[in-house]
DNA sequence: AGCAATGATGTATAAATATGCAAGGCGGTT
DNA sequence: AACCGCCTTGCATATTTATACATCATTGCT
């Protein structure tokens, strides 16, 4: 396997999973029928420019192991909190929440991976909603609505 | 000085300089009033939840010292390192991104200026892609799913 | 006052990471 | 074919970080 291949497993094994030093990762790359020894991953993590913290290794950018979520609050929850109003655009849902909270909002609906939602996307008290379709915008519009109270 | 005041000062020089190594923290804290042992900073560095990078230590979420780009990542570069999965409703894209990748994914794109792109908005782990027109919109999907490997 | 529990810290050392040095492979040039 | 330069990697070890153990101070309870 050539380096290049190696630091592409290297990104997803970083990615994917919790890894807490080198010799673990070196252990999983072993698993994937990759052999290095220690040596060659620290050159790896810098040339990588792999964070270690807390929750182990990351890559740049925070695409790392975020705090485990003990439990992830349900969309009801969050919108009898902070949702305020829904409005549709075709496709689209523009989701009003208090301040600051559409980043949540967003997260617990992604969590739901509802197949009428193609993707969220959050501003600070504003969540865009986009759906494949006119129809299921509209139902997905009443059930936000229910939510919301 | 108490542990609370330490970890305030820690905080403080980790966001304002670069520093390298636990002993280099630890001389640094000694020149404001502050003298505590390796094995202290140690328990300070991971109750602070700070991470060790490239560039030393960094608080969480990104409050640390960034890598200069010299150069602006490609699409097709962060997209193999980042990008999940593209889905498509009518003229509009929906990118998953790792966690926090968002920002630096939308970057890459807008910097292409592709004339099949209307433009772009970035969450934290998701990119909203507006195209022309749907049939734009299907060309530019498989065109990104191609990068993401 | 006495005692137990807890938190903070240092010491010494275990564990983890970084690096100097050497070897081998590869590609390009002569 | 031979040589050179560069890259990659392993080995051994230096350096850095984490932690077991012990100590001390503080707080709360009796």
């Amino acid at each position: 396997m050539s380096k290049q291949e190696r630091h592409n497993l290297i990104r997803q094994l970083v990615a994917g999973e919790s890894i807490a030093s080198q010799d673990e990762l070196r252990r999983r790359l072993a698993r994937r029928g990759c052999g290095v020894t220690q040596a060659t991953l620290s050159r790896d993590v810098h040339e990588l420019r792999l964070y270690k913290g807390p929750n182990g290794y990351a890559a740049p950018n925070g695409n790392g192991h975020m705090e485990e979520e003990e439990e992830q609050p349900t969309v009801g929850e969050v919108l009898s909190s902070f949702g305020l109003a829904v409005r549709q655009a075709q496709n689209q849902l523009v989701l009003r929440t208090t301040g600051g909270a559409a980043q949540p909002v967003a997260l617990a609906i992604d969590h739901e991976q509802w197949s009428d939602i193609v993707g969220t996307l959050a501003g600070d008290d504003t969540v865009l909603i986009i759906c494949p379709d006119h129809r299921r915008a509209s139902s997905m519009r009443e059930k936000l609505e229910r939510m919301i109270g």
